[in-house]
DNA sequence: GTCTATAAGCAGATAGAC
DNA sequence: GTCTATCTGCTTATAGAC
């Protein structure tokens, strides 16, 4: 029996295999270095289905992005560290220390379709030039992982620093996602340079212990706390490899 | 008397209109999104000058780039902090505050010419896929900026933390431009999140703060050497308003 | 060196047959 | 819904007059 979408929704396949290419080519390229006839010859339909379905380029890209940004962060270890609740300081810190453990790790090791890529090249590029395409995509970032995360981040932070502000939990909240996305962004200079080896998994291991330290003395973590944190990233680590 | 350089040097002059128009044009716009003819018209000098002098495009994109980068970061109060030796981990700490007070400024208010935005948009984006581009981007990147102050930042981590291997001070750098870069690198969501107001000389002053502290503690510096460097900040910000 | 005119090609979008 | 053929406009690059 052949039970492939193609033969039990013909409507929708084409629709499908465009947004389905159009996240492909548009996360591997820019927006405006990938064409329409790009996108239709990947998808395997007529030119002309894009305007059928999408009306535009700039329309196809917005559904691609948002459908990709919604998906993207929506993995089981991204799920379960925001439904986890911190119940005392010391577990908080080591959640803390997870969460590193897992951005770093995307730095580092980013998967296709690579939704990081897309999001910051078109933030600082040619989407920030078209109001629409814009707005979709700041709107889906902050939506399905700005403000989830950034809610759990306070929660955990907050039971660490029982003292410390809203305010203070919200730069404190910058400081670690720029130390996390520093590698993947400033990556190219970063190798170039030597300082880090993206294919050396012992720079991947250091960076994350480095970024775990860094931030528990910063927030006022006494050595103790930050020891056992790292000792339970170091047995996922032992898990992983 | 005429003396503008225009009547002095004619044959460079048609040359040197082209590269200030492609660093003003290169800088606001991606480099798919800007034409030739933009950069001829914006010039004021006819469209084949470009094939003329530049032999192409991406050459002009090229050495445009690559004096604008060179130039950028030549600025006094920068060179003054790469030539400032530390003598004392006490002022190395201040120096270092001084180095974010810097550093977060320009992310803030970016100057214009913004180099920093025309990095990180072709080293994300399009320049990428283009190997002389990209090469000319990064090793410009890297001579002129990343290795002086990299240079800098270590002789002064160094002195604050003269236990610390070279590989641990390599990583406090890249924790340090990591949580500055940041505010630069995400302005859009910080700004739609309403957890930044770029627009308010507040939260300028008080990333800056936090930054210091984070990273002073990070590093392992006690609360009275804290105080000390950001009392210097605070000077230098009653200086500036 | 500077100019105009134009080549050669690709972009997104559309009209209309089937 | 899907296809082909085509329109319109823009791109970089070039040839050749002055």
């Amino acid at each position: 029996m052949n039970d492939s979408p193609e033969k039990k929704c013909p409507k929708l396949c084409a629709k499908h295999a465009l947004l389905k290419a159009a996240e492909e080519l548009f996360t591997r390229h820019a927006y405006s270095a990938v064409s329409t006839r790009d996108i239709a010859e990947a998808a395997g339909v007529n030119l002309g289905a894009i305007q059928y379905y999408f009306s535009s380029k700039s329309q196809l890209f917005v559904e691609a992005v948002r459908a990709l940004i919604a998906r993207y962060w929506r993995t089981e270890d991204f799920l379960e560290f925001l439904s986890e609740v911190p119940a005392t300081r010391e577990s908080a810190a080591s959640q803390l220390c997870t969460f590193i453990y897992m951005m770093i790790h995307e730095m580092f090791y980013p998967r296709i379709p690579d939704a990081c890529r897309i999001l910051y090249r078109e933030i600082l590029g040619n989407a920030a030039e078209d109001t629409e395409m814009f707005e979709a995509l700041i709107s889906s970032t902050i939506k399905e992982f700005g403000e989830p995360l950034h809610n759990q981040l306070a929660q955990i932070l907050q039971k660490i620093c029982p003292k410390a502000s809203d305010l203070e939990i919200n730069l404190q909240i910058q400081s670690i996602m720029g130390q996390c996305t520093h590698y993947f962004i400033n990556r190219p200079i970063l190798g170039r340079m030597k300082i880090i080896e993206f294919s050396e998994q012992q720079d991947f291991k250091r960076a994350v212990e480095h970024v775990c330290r860094f931030t528990l003395r910063a927030i006022g973590c006494g050595e103790g706390i930050i020891g056992k944190s790292l000792l339970k990233i170091l047995e996922l680590e032992t898990q992983n490899s």
